[in-house]
DNA sequence: ATCAATCCTTGACCTGGATCAAGTAATTAA
DNA sequence: TTAATTACTTGATCCAGGTCAAGGATTGAT
């Protein structure tokens, strides 16, 4: 979303404030408009019969998101919640549909940013289906490592209990692959800190690897 | 995608034709254009290290598809095959930019399209992260007469072992959820047909229920 | 119709990772 | 700072479903 664009929609959008754990929508609310986050974080995430969540996108500024029922006509297909004090730029649907429909290129943004979100969401599927949770683990923490300017040193964003429910797992299952990756001097973790020792081997679990 | 639209695309289109088996593109190859099936059917996928599949897609004629790359400008995140004799209409992606920003309303159309399919994948994760393999039997069992008819007697429209590649499990394991069905009294099969003997305890146990 | 090839089923076995439970560390509020 | 709350770790146990192996059913080719 280029600079131009993103002065033109704050120009007609309202602003929404959330506080930490907040709700932004609900799964099945109807949708009817476009949100992005300006300040803050939010999760997107559905829930199980019995509880259970599965992270879908951990969102910051700039990024777009709870448009696909204005676009599909359809429900929302997940929930949403602020993780920590949040404000939104809303946009209802036919301000929106006009300022498309104005303003050639935007389209072919939105386009893009659409495109991007599928492919995220086939690597989530070949993670959850085709990788084990040690390389899943690994894979977070090479994709943290590239948006922490590539740093041997990450910070977690996010609580282990999130992260477990992002990765798909539960907050037992990766203390005790922390773990493992550390007797592998592949890592060190301290508190919300991980120190990358050997990026290599990192890579390589994210892709096959398996841990003693 | 309406007619009208069809109908543009297909003046300035090539086509190509695929065999059963034949591979449409790899993943990482560079994408370059749109793809749409006129004829056969095809799936797009992912495969493992070790070679093991997980489907993401079966489309078959009027769906687009591999035109993530033309707009992400990344390589294709899946691979493509055909699943039976197949013919493609393709399009490169200059001709096919041109003619979104020469047809006002095709690029609504488009974003609906990806937001569908956003949508599905949604529901595709939820089903590998928080479903149990018998509840994502049923499911596809549903979706399957939903789109032949909502009749009660169902043809697979794929073999036994694609379809346990679809919803991330094994031959085996899609052989011995039937049976239980069966047990159960929800459905009976034969071949590749099914008969739903209990729609309500299938949509049950598509949410949240489990088998004996 | 017959053979070969493929696909599917069934049984025996094994394992990754979930769950339950209980303790320890880190945060937050007062 | 300390108490209370919340987050994390560790151990013990269990089971859904994957793997391996061998037999049975379909399908396609000649």
């Amino acid at each position: 979303m280029c600079d131009e664009h993103l002065e033109k929609i704050e120009d007609i959008a309202s602003t929404l404030e959330f506080k930490s754990q907040e709700i932004i929508f609900h799964e099945g609310d109807k949708g009817d408009g476009f949100y992005m986050v300006e300040k803050g974080r939010i999760k997107v995430f559905k829930l199980s019969f019995e509880g259970k969540e599965q992270i879908l996108h951990i969102y910051g500024p700039g990024h777009l998101f709870g448009e696909v029922p204005a676009f599909s006509g359809k429900n929302f297909p997940a929930s949403s919640m602020a993780l920590e004090k949040t404000r939104i730029i809303f946009l209802p649907r036919d301000k929106f549909v006009r300022l498309i429909t104005d303003t050639p290129g935007l389209s072919m943004n939105l386009l893009a940013d659409l495109s991007m979100r599928l492919r995220d969401f086939t690597v989530q599927i070949e993670n959850l289906s085709l990788k084990e949770v040690p390389a899943r683990l690994a894979a977070y923490i090479i994709t943290l490592s590239n948006e922490q300017k590539n740093s041997d040193k990450v910070v977690l964003p996010i609580s282990k209990a999130q992260l477990s429910n992002l990765i798909g797992t539960t907050p037992e299952t990766v203390s005790r692959i922390f773990k493992k990756m550390m007797a592998a001097a592949l890592i060190d973790v301290q508190t919300k800190t991980i120190i990358i020792k050997d990026m290599d081997g990192l890579a390589d679990l994210s892709e096959s690897g398996s841990l003693p």
